[in-house]
RNA sequence: GGAGAGAUGGCCGAGUGGACGAAGGCGCUCCCCUGCUAAGGGAGUAUAGGGUUUAUCCCCUAUCGAGGGUUCGAAUCCCUCUCUCUCCGCCA
């Protein structure tokens, strides 16, 4: 969520911030809410006070033994004042939070505007791409080695699930490997194993609670536990409700997870082969720095998604999404698009963001500033990356299972 | 799953209805003392929201696991929930 003081205090340019995005921001009703706010909180808090007074006077008359029977007809006035306060300002405050709860983040200065996907700027490319009309794809080669089978995965469960065997199997499990030596050894991520189903909670602090509930797969019975649709929510909380030392900063963290995702809205989307699965794995990279860094940080963080795929020898190519394509609690995003000779276009395999305080404010994740101060952090995560996208990828550009398997021992 | 005991500040720990945002200790910060070290003396040391302010200061409100209730008044009494610990059962 947004800075609620900065939305009262620079109304004007929080709105011309979210209308770079297409968000029409009524100030007109933030005023009108606003002055209602205060309004009702300065009353309350006067009345509080006066109960606070005149109980502790009430104390002290008893204790000499006086009557207390004129202060207490008082304090029922008092008393139901201030009920009718109280409770005219839980509405306006709920009102108010549920208001700012639905704002999306402010996009940085850089980020060019846009209105799609068709407005994303492409700010590097790396390798040669194969370039042929008749590429197979990843559900032909695999298929034909028999080692990829979707007809077993829909038998199992449904469509969008996938059995791997063999050759193709030992390869996605060394592709989890092979991403977590790097970032561990070389970049400086603390690995970690985390649980696969949260809380409520954790949705929330991460974004993906209120407004994307259809897109998760939700557990029965009444502990409200959902699967994880990526690692960044059990990682990204276990910041929430923290205050972190200066010196503990940043934290690094990566984190091989599966990933459970409904995508009921993309129904008839990249309905063949493993692009788009109810389940795949992935390694996350998840960072929390001071507000200072996290630009720099975002650049780094996409540099070391990108070694992934310098090391596969896989052509990418890094893109800037627009205003209007970036996820609601991002102030900047780089995809990564990998290219796929199949497709003979550049397909997401890595999303990579700058959540600045958007993030932190939700769950309260904090650090002592120099003052000694709690200031919320900036957290960042990215995909270092998507391991079934990988596989695919490795497939189509490669097709050799053992050059595939030497990259990944070499 | 069953039985019991707990949850208080950075940490330990006191507090069963009124001067408690919370004793005492530890830790930490600053000052004094000290040739250095050790010991000692003094002051300070939660978070959030609001008012005021250039800022500091100051004032008010809320918060003792979470939520609700009783009461003029709740860390303290009642209810629900969560988590931790001990024992039993079950299990990898």
């Amino acid at each position: 969520m947004l800075d609620p003081k900065q939305l009262r205090a620079d109304l004007p340019a929080v709105a011309a911030g979210l209308a770079r995005r297409g968000y029409a921001l009524d100030t007109d009703a933030v005023t009108a809410l606003e002055t209602r706010r205060k309004a009702l909180q300065t009353e309350t808090e006067q009345l509080q006070a006066e109960r606070n007074r005149r109980s502790k006077d009430i104390g002290l008359v008893k204790k000499q033994g006086g009557d207390i029977a004129p202060v207490m007809a008082e304090m029922e006035q008092l008393k139901s004042r201030l009920q009718t306060a109280e409770a005219a300002l839980d509405q306006v405050q709920a009102e108010f939070d549920e208001f700012t709860a639905a704002l999306p983040n402010i996009p940085q200065a850089d980020v060019p505007n846009g209105a799609s996907e068709a407005d994303n700027v492409e700010v590097r490319r790396w390798g040669t791409v194969v370039d042929q009309a008749d590429a197979p794809d990843h559900v032909t080669l695999g298929e034909a080695a028999g080692l990829m089978d979707f007809a077993a995965g829909a038998k199992l469960t449904g469509a969008r699930f996938t059995v791997l065997k063999g050759q193709l199997a030992r390869i996605h499990r060394k592709l989890v490997q092979f991403m977590l030596n790097i970032h561990t050894t070389e970049h400086g991520y603390e690995e970690l194993y985390v649980p696969y189903i949260v809380n409520r909670d954790s949705l929330r602090g991460t974004g993906q609670l209120p407004k994307f509930e259809a897109d998760l797969f939700k557990l029965e019975g009444d502990e409200g536990w959902y699967l994880i649709p990526t690692a960044e929510v059990p990682v990204t909380n276990l910041l929430r409700g923290e205050i972190l030392d200066a010196a503990d900063l940043p934290r690094k963290w990566v984190c091989h997870t599966p990933c459970f995702r409904s995508e009921a809205g993309s129904a008839g989307r990249d309905t063949r082969g493993m692009i788009r699965q109810h389940q795949f794995e992935k390694v996350e990279l998840v960072q929390a720095v001071r507000p200072d860094e996290s630009t720099a940080a975002l650049e780094a963080l996409t540099g070391h998604a990108e070694v992934i795929l310098q090391r596969l020898q896989l052509p990418y190519r890094t893109v800037v999404l627009c205003t209007g394509d970036m996820g609601a609690g991002s102030a900047k995003t780089y995809d990564i698009e990998v290219w796929l000779p199949s497709q003979r276009r550049y397909r997401e395999i890595s999303s990579c963001s700058n959540f600045e305080s958007y993030q932190a404010r939700r769950m309260q994740a904090r650090f002592r500033n120099a003052l000694g101060k709690p200031e919320l952090l900036h957290t960042l995560n990215g995909s270092g990356l998507a391991v079934g996208r990988t596989l695919v990828a490795l497939l189509e550009n490669h097709r050799d299972l053992e050059n595939i398997e030497a990259l990944l021992s070499g």
